[in-house]
DNA sequence: CACCCGATTATCT
DNA sequence: GATAATCGGGTGT
């Protein structure tokens, strides 16, 4: 079940804690691998640990763009780190960072992605999680509610008790919004 | 136009 | 725990 566009024309705050327990599926070249949603970020244009917040540039202008697309930017010149776009209609930008997921489909494929055995740790860092999903930059800007290789889905109800928010992660501003949620038990199948 | 540094992670000690 | 890898905006000359 494809998510509504409606659900990412909200606060990006919100979208984020929202986002939990949705699925992220992708049809790569090697097979189907997919992941359940389990650590998010907001990030949004009046936020100044976010890349939107000096303005629209060529590297971020997917966070001004339609919401329910794709922004993926390199981090550290080394990494690719995927977010959705999402905002309100009173925010000009915002995205929320998918920072985790729990593998589900593809796993095998994830392994020969990456080098590491443990399933906790296939997809758990947002560079990880581009390198496992194989997400690169050509995928920048596209919608992910419509049918392409790379979009999300309807996945499990999360029950709010278990969604924890803390500061994020790797950043010098705005530390005191505590706009990163995660997942305080791992969830079952 | 040069310099600085980050929404990070693998690898080394 | 510390550090290298590596690139393009942002900032200020």
């Amino acid at each position: 079940m494809e998510l509504v566009r409606e659900f990412f024309a909200r606060d990006t705050v919100h979208v984020a804690h929202d986002l939990l327990g949705m699925k992220l599926v992708h049809q790569t070249e090697y097979g189907l691998v997919s992941g359940i949603i389990v650590e998010t970020e907001a990030y949004t244009a009046d936020d100044e640990a976010c890349h939107a917040y000096r303005g629209k540039t060529e590297r971020n202008k997917a966070l001004f763009g339609p919401v329910g697309h794709a922004y993926i930017y390199r981090s550290y010149g080394l990494h690719y780190c995927f977010n959705m776009v999402a905002r309100s209609n009173d925010q000009i930008a915002g995205g929320v960072l998918i920072r985790a997921l729990q593998p589900i489909d593809g796993i095998e494929i994830m392994h020969q992605l990456r080098s590491v055995t443990n399933k906790k740790l296939l997809a758990c860092g947002p560079g990880n999680v581009t390198k496992a999903m194989n997400i690169s930059m050509k995928y920048y800007g596209n919608d992910l509610l419509s049918t392409s290789a790379l979009y999300v889905e309807q996945g499990i109800i999360i029950d709010p008790a278990i969604i924890v928010a803390t500061p994020r992660i790797g950043i010098s501003k705005a530390t005191d919004k505590l706009w990163r949620y995660y997942l305080k038990a791992p969830i079952g199948n």
